[in-house]
RNA sequence: GGUCCCAUCGUCUAGCGUGGCCUAGGACGGAGCCCUCUCAAGGCUCAGACACGGGUUCAAAUCCCGUUGGGACCA
């Protein structure tokens, strides 16, 4: 155990997405790394756009991608009384005051400033006014250093310097009494004994006008890393118009949690040329020393490839086969699936599996094997079922109702006396017979379909087929 | 507008710290070939990048400066 602790800090204003779930896994990679506390606290003080079900989103998300947090989910409604007190104590300090400014006086004042190509920022004129009282309309502001540089050591930008001299005086408690975003994060860092505060790069800016508000609480100040963004194909920010940026999205369109981790964390962190890592794997090598410090364009394709990986070489049958179920059932082919026999769908499960990339995929190729009274692709039986081969598939049929044993390599050797006998090839039979079975001109090994199938529903369906070639057009 | 960040194939990246091993490596995607009962999977091959310009140096993707271009924050 060690004294690292992180936290990630959402605002519960819409769902989870990609970028805040990046946020949270190099959180909490670094947490686990170092054997520390990964926090979780929700940043819901703008009470207009937060809600509950958003809060509730962002946790499930978290617990679907398994990034699971040692300590919260605190809020910061609750801890109210914590920043007004903190405010109540640089006041006392005077190291903020009250400021009677209105909002279209500084306005007026903003855009006379920009006129003459002043710098824009609050001018202090009611640093030196000494209000003693609040009433009214007064916000209270932080007196910011104006000399001097702020200079952070940044886990993965490296040395930044800022010159205090543009540093804003900003307002720490809003008149109505609400604590802004800069200073209630310094709070409540401060207080949950916050080591490293890791997050988008977007906060860079924010970390001068933090890191005095931390010395004048006198607060140790936590060490700071700003990772690089996430953008969307056409380089803008990642929205809603860039597809499923919710996390759970990705769920319902069957990707693994998994894949999802180990894309995320290799869009800005490597580890040579590897591509696929185990979580287990993450934690022993993550390192904020090899983090990208440009930001990074979302790739639905790469993504897709990472989940391919994991369904393909990394999934536990299975588990797959209980992934998949919702999918099934979604299809429509929820039932069939569950009244098959103890093991059938782990065996259709190894027989898809490199033939899906995401789970909703699988569940879509799934269909002639779970489902009965299967549709025949009309393309498919006009090449292949054809009145020519009716009478080899005839032969098969007759052959196939004779085993006693129905199994694959009964099925081989079945097919290779006949083919032997006919004098043609694997191909000449097996697509026919593929048809018949499955309606289309794709799917696994034919031995593994018919397998899958069993003998009755194989034979029933290939009479049915020879029926079709016999009536088809030569 | 001010401040800050960033810059290697279309995309994710290795290499940059401690310049030479880089005729810049890998992965996704693209093209092609092989394997093959179809589709996949897999294997192989090809196309494809150090933003630009100056320095420093015997030598720069790597160090310095500038330009350009992206991005973020403050309003």
């Amino acid at each position: 155990m060690s004294d690292v602790r992180v936290r990630f800090a959402p605002s519960p204003t819409g769902y989870l997405h990609i970028g805040g779930v990046r946020t949270a896994l190099f959180n909490w990679l670094y947490a686990r790394h170092h054997r520390g506390k990964f926090i979780l606290r929700i940043e819901d003080t703008d009470q207009s756009r937060s809600t509950e079900d958003a809060i509730q989103a962002i946790l499930n998300g978290l617990r679907w991608v398994g990034l699971d947090w040692d300590e919260g989910p605190y809020r910061q409604t609750e801890r109210m009384d914590l920043y007004r007190q903190h405010a109540t104590k640089l006041f006392d300090q005077q190291q903020a005051y009250w400021c009677v400014c209105s909002a279209e006086d500084l306005e007026v004042r903003r855009k006379e400033a920009q006129a003459k190509g002043l710098p824009v920022k609050y001018d202090g004129r009611c640093r030196a006014r000494g209000i003693t009282n609040s009433s009214g309309e007064t916000a209270l502001r932080f007196k910011a250093p104006q000399e001097g540089q702020t200079v952070i050591d940044d886990l993965i930008k490296g040395k930044v310097v800022f010159d205090n001299s543009v540093q804003d005086d900003l307002i720490i408690l809003r008149t109505n009494g609400y604590p802004t975003y800069n200073f209630s994060v310094v709070v409540d860092d401060a207080l949950m004994g916050i080591t490293h505060v890791i997050r988008g790069d977007d906060h860079l800016n924010n970390t001068p006008r933090q890191i005095p508000i931390f010395q004048a609480l006198g607060y140790e100040v936590p060490r700071f890393g700003h990772l690089p963004m996430i953008l969307g194909a056409d380089k803008t920010r990642l929205s809603k118009r860039h597809g499923a940026t919710s996390i759970l999205a990705y769920q319902e369109l069957g990707y693994l949690p998994e894949a999802m981790v180990n894309y995320l964390v290799r869009l800005g962190w490597s580890y040579g040329d590897q591509e696929i890592f185990s979580v287990a794997e993450l934690i022993e090598k993550f390192s904020f020393d090899s983090v990208q410090k440009a930001s990074a364009l979302f790739d639905p394709d790469k993504l897709l490839w990472v989940n391919a990986q994991y369904i393909h070489h990394h999934g536990e049958v299975k588990r797959l086969a209980a992934l998949l179920q919702p999918f099934l059932d979604q299809a429509g082919l929820g039932d069939a699936a569950r009244s098959a026999p103890e093991g059938w769908l782990e065996r259709l499960v190894m027989a898809l599996q490199e033939r899906a990339r995401t789970l909703q995929e699988m569940a879509a190729v799934a269909t002639p094997y779970v489902r009965d009274n299967i549709p025949i692709e009309e393309a498919a039986a006009k090449k292949f079922l054809t009145p020519a081969i009716a009478p080899t598939l005839a032969k098969l049929a007759d052959r196939l109702s004779a085993l006693s044993e129905f199994s694959k390599d009964t099925l081989e050797k079945t097919f290779k006396e006949l083919l032997d006998k006919e004098g043609i090839k694997m191909g000449q039979l097996a697509q026919p017979v593929r048809v018949a079975l499955t309606g289309r001109t794709a799917s696994p090994g034919i031995f593994d379909v018919m397998d899958l199938l069993g003998k009755d529903r194989t034979l029933a369906r290939l009479r049915k087929g020879i029926e079709r070639a016999k009536a088809g057009q030569s």
